[in-house]
DNA sequence: ACCTGAACACCGTTCAAGT
DNA sequence: ACCTGAACACCGTTCAAGT
């Protein structure tokens, strides 16, 4: 049950800690993850994980840093200001992506790595460049960042953590309960239930939230 | 030390006890909603809890649902479709702002509660009048709903929980780490620093969000 | 219907101690 | 430097029992 069972005892390290905790979170969500299954899983003490974490906001620090980390930011160059910025989204929502069950850290967290920080200085920088002043680029661009956040967690029907069953039994549920509405109070909403369960077609979905965003700023940029 | 210390021992109540825990989570955060916490609280067992709420989860629903019941919809009249749907986001804005610490809740709720079906609806009727197609009309509405909650939970400055004295402590700590950056490689940031510790306009802040947000539905609407 | 008592399995964390 | 052992204070929750 070990997230890495390799037979040659490695030493712990920070890194390795972190990214067994980002594993665990990806697989079974983030109540997951828990300062004695991160022991277990690596064939150690509890407090073992001390020397290497000051606490356990420190062990989820880490799995933002490792997400943040992995955000390939593209060359910087000239051209449209727009453009530029919607690359830049682009590639965070392309990091996140992969970690819907763990997204939820992100966004206090922006501030507290290395690759969190180069990215808000990037945003930034972009929106400066565009028009911005200081105060409205600083706002505007923390909350395009929980925008992208928000893009994946709140995505219809983002996979949950738990077992296939648990998960089918709970779509049931859900539908259940939408389809018993009455249909005189509710009419939008009976006709959107399937869309609430399911996301039909991913890409479009991202790339009108994209959209959006992209509207979004220009709408409030300084002419 | 009780939250609502009566002398006239009143009886128990899921709504009795919900808005002393939604009162409890805007004083020390949603850490400190506890069910043991809540018991001694109410001067009860936290046995006495599971006869009103099925789980803790159940308890957080409730909290989800007082803050959802607050809303005050604007009567639904025929106007251009932007300033209705931005009376109805500044609506849902005015009844989150109050609880800062407990929005966090909010967006995977808002379909466990009357109140919070009400307003998807209502959201979604109007996007859907607007020209929406459905899906593009579900995803889009739960988007909003979500970017309100995202525009009062990362408001530079937001109040934490907690003593003053630990409040101006972490404060210091984030302008120092923020101070000590390179100005090489984070120019921006620097200038930044003072707009990212606190909201000197708090009314500006929120009135570019639901600018923004309103720009942002207009720019993917089909036309 | 509404609440208590005792018990269980699980947390995060501290402190002293080992190598 | 890196990890263990024992202990503490706290969780959510179940089950049987009381009134």
């Amino acid at each position: 049950m070990a997230s890495s069972p390799s037979a040659t005892k490695e030493r712990l390290s920070r890194e390795l800690l972190a990214a067994g905790a980002l594993a665990l979170a990806d697989r079974e969500g983030l109540e997951a993850v828990t300062i004695r299954r991160l022991a277990t899983d690596n064939s150690v003490t509890p407090m073992a994980l001390y020397w290497h974490f000051k606490d356990k906001d420190a062990v989820l620090d880490g799995i933002a840093e490792q997400i943040y980390a992995s955000v390939v930011l593209p060359e910087q160059a000239d051209g449209p200001w727009n453009e530029q910025l919607r690359e830049v989204l682009v590639a965070v929502l392309a990091a996140i992506r992969p970690h819907p069950l763990a997204a939820d850290l992100l966004a206090p967290r922006v501030m507290k790595s290395e690759a969190g920080l180069i990215l808000a200085e990037r945003v930034i920088g972009m929106l400066r460049r565009a028009g911005f002043s200081a105060p409205d680029a600083t706002q505007t661009a923390s909350f395009l960042l929980c925008s992208i956040v928000t893009l994946v967690t709140s995505e219809p029907g983002r996979h949950a953590p738990g077992s296939d069953d648990a998960r089918d039994e709970l779509q049931r549920a859900k539908r259940a309960q939408l389809d018993s509405l009455s249909p005189k109070q509710f009419p939008f909403l009976l006709e959107s239930a399937r869309f609430f369960l399911e996301c039909e077609d991913e890409e479009s979905y991202f790339a009108n939230g994209m959209d959006f965003l992209i509207a979004g700023v220009r709408g409030i940029r300084p002419s």
